[in-house]
DNA sequence: ATATGATACGTTAAAACATATCATATGCAG
DNA sequence: CTGCATATGATATGTTTTAACGTATCATAT
C-alpha cells in the first residue's frame, strides 16, 4: 500500500471524526467550514489564513478572508484547529483530547513544518512553574520553535 | 524603602546589565534603543510597538513604527527583549541568562500581564518531547497561557 | 583631502494579517 | 408559513510588520 494511499486514508478519518464531533455537540459543519478544514488535513503542515483564501477561491468565486477567518474561528472553538501565533498560521489539532496532557507544537524555524506531541511530563513540569508564577491554569497547548534533524 | 524605591533601583540595574551586555559585544546601545528598552523596563510587561510609539513620540517629533521594530529588532537579537506572539507585543527579558533553563512566558489571557518563570525541569521534560518529534534543539523560551490566581 | 565601508536612522510605501459593518440567504422551531 | 437565529456575501477598514531607497555619521584606507 502506498504511502499516499495511507495518507488518504488518515484524511478520511479526520474528516469523518471532525463530522461526528460536530454533529454530537450540535454544530453545524457547513461547506466551508468543511472544506476549510479539509484543506487543512490535505496540506498536513500549518496554513496562512490567506493561503486558505486562495487555495478555496475559484476563477469565478473569490473569498472573503473574513469568511475564512470565520470558518477558522469555528474550528478553533471545535478544538479542531490551532492557531500558530508565531506563524500567523493554522494547523489541524489531531490525537484524541488527552485532557492531562500539554500538546506542544514543535515548529521548525527554518520551514515552519510543525510537529505535535502530547506530553504528561510536560504538562507537570508547566503546571509547577505555573504555580510558582501565581497562575492557577494553563493552556494545554504550547509552541516551541526549534530545528527538524535533518 | 518603598516599592517605588525599589523599582527605580531594579530598572537601573537592567539599563546598567543591558549597557554592559552591549558593551562586550561590541553592540552598540544608541539613543534610540536605550529609550526602548527603558520604556519596556519602566512599564514593567509588554507593550505593542505602536504603544512604545506612541509613548515614545513628542509633539514636535512623531516616530516611525519602522524605528521602533528596528530598535525591537536590535534588543531581540541581543536577547535583551522577548517577543509574546500571542499578544503582538515586547517584553523585557529579565534573568541572566540561565542556559539550561526554559524561560517560561506565563501570560494572562484576560489582562495580558505576564511573568517569566526560569525552569530546569521544564526544559528536560521539553527537550525529552522534541527528541521523541526528531527536533535535535529547541528554542529555551515558551509562551504559555493561562489566568492568574485572583 | 578624498574615497570607501559599515552602521544607524529617516521617509515612504506596501505587504501581511485580522476585524467591523451591514445586507442577504438559509436553516429551523413554533 | 412565519419569525428568529445563524451563516455567508460584500465591502471597507484597522492593525502589525517589512521592503525599498535615501541620508547621516563615523571610522578607516588611499
Ligand atoms: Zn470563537
Ligand atoms: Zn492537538
Ligand atoms: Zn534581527
Ligand atoms: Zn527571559
Amino acid at each position: 500500500m502506498s504511502t499516499k494511499a495511507l495518507r488518504k486514508e488518515e484524511e478520511d478519518n479526520l474528516l469523518r471524526r471532525a463530522d461526528d464531533l460536530c454533529r454530537q455537540n450540535n454544530l453545524r459543519l457547513t461547506p466551508i467550514r468543511e472544506r476549510v478544514y479539509r484543506e487543512l488535513v490535505q496540506s498536513g503542515g500549518p496554513v496562512g489564513a490567506y493561503d486558505l483564501v486562495d487555495r478555496l477561491s475559484s476563477e469565478k468565486k473569490r473569498l472573503a478572508p473574513v469568511t475564512i477567518y470565520r470558518a477558522l474561528d469555528f474550528l478553533r472553538d471545535a478544538g479542531l484547529v490551532h492557531r500558530l501565533a508565531t506563524q500567523n498560521s493554522y494547523v489541524i489539532s489531531h490525537g484524541q483530547p488527552d485532557v492531562n496532557a500539554m500538546k506542544i507544537m514543535f515548529v521548525d524555524s527554518k520551514t515552519g513544518e510543525t510537529i505535535e506531541v502530547h506530553s504528561t511530563e510536560v504538562a507537570e513540569a508547566v503546571k509547577k512553574a505555573a504555580e510558582q508564577a501565581g497562575f492557577k491554569s494553563v493552556s494545554p497547548f504550547m509552541e516551541v520553535e526549534g530545528e527538524i534533524a535533518q
